[in-house]
DNA sequence: GCTCGAATAAACAATT
DNA sequence: TAATTGTTTATTCGAG
């Protein structure tokens, strides 16, 4: 998609529209906002996965199926945060998560730096508040919370932050209201007519959440696509790894099972339009990938 | 090697 | 006055 920064609406996905956030024309028109309430700080509640029919395709939970079959197999998910930001910001019915569900400050999370760019940071912080607008201390305190890294990170994320509200057009300055003892500065909202695209980008970003990650559920194109891209090779000797050693292990069914239903899981991710869209660029690898698996797996099935 | 988007740094003005 | 906020320009870096 489109740059996030400097973005036109034209350039935007098609998302349809089914936003029900007052408007920033509404906005305008009122001529200022109400005070920003503190950052949102809403209890913490486990989304439903609720799986679509696009799950179908990328639904990869027969790796699963045996609990030793991902022992030797390594998906590459260092740094990975805990629970996405999308699920929670993904329709507007949803209320608001709590603060600490993005990262497990524990986890080696903490001190790599997301996953996110400073767009979808100042976006996600945003979304989360009562008001959907935020000053840009509350911005910064959203995403300390969110993501220890920054507490230890270089300075300059703060700039970057006000950086990027300031060069964004996803991002609008409302002057806040004359009622209250007003603190420095401005609130920042999303322009509605940009929100399709940070939900498109955030929807894009590779990692999943704690309920698409690979221990307990099904996994999103972009990340598929991603790990694939990734680690072609190391899922590919992963496979055939598993499948041999299965396969000493007399239990050749679920080897010869592995082989042919990743086989299926590529075939079916070839035929969804999405992975279409997003190898156009670069096919090879998963033209590839196939290639060397169906040759691995004929060597298998003739070695056995 | 080129382009583009994002990150980073920094200078500077305005505001509190 | 100092700190914060906001704007702008320049540079670097990585991916494609
Ligand atoms: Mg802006």
């Amino acid at each position: 998609m489109g740059p996030i920064i400097g973005m036109t609406p034209e350039k935007r996905a098609e998302t349809p529209g089914a936003e029900k956030v007052a408007g920033l024309s509404q906005i305008y028109k009122m001529g200022s906002l109400p005070e920003a309430v503190d950052a949102a700080k809403p209890k913490a509640t486990l989304m439903d996965s609720g799986e679509s029919a696009d799950d179908e395709l990328t639904n990869l939970n027969w790796l699963h199926e045996s609990t030793n079959l991902l022992t030797n197999f390594s998906f590459g998910s260092e740094g990975l945060p805990v629970v996405s930001p999308l699920y929670d910001i993904e329709g507007d019915d949803v209320p608001s998560l709590g603060p600490s569900c993005y990262q497990n400050p524990e986890k080696k999370s903490a001190t790599s730096k997301p996953p996110y760019s400073f767009s979808l940071l100042i976006y996600m912080a945003i979304e989360h508040s009562p008001n959907k607008c935020l000053p840009v201390k509350e911005i910064y305190s959203w995403i300390l919370d969110r993501f220890p890294y920054f507490a230890t990170a270089p300075t300059g994320w703060k700039n970057s932050v006000r950086h990027n509200l300031s060069l964004n057009k996803c991002f609008q300055k409302v002057e806040r209201s004359h009622g209250k003892v007003n603190g420095k500065g401005s609130l920042w909202c999303v322009d509605p007519e940009y929100k399709p695209n940070l939900m498109q980008a955030l929807k894009k970003q590779p990692f999943p959440s704690a309920l698409t990650s690979p221990e307990s559920g099904s996994l999103s194109p972009h990340y598929l696509s991603s790990v694939l891209k990734q680690n072609q090779v190391q899922t590919l000797k992963g496979m055939c790894k598993i499948s041999i050693l299965n396969h000493k292990n007399s239990d050749k069914k679920l080897g010869l099972k592995i082989g042919f239903l990743f086989i299926k899981q590529l075939c079916l991710l070839w035929k969804n339009w999405k992975i279409k869209t997003l190898t156009k660029k670069k096919p090879k690898p998963f033209i590839l990938l196939l290639t060397f698996y169906i040759i691995a797996l004929v060597l298998f099935m003739l070695y056995t």
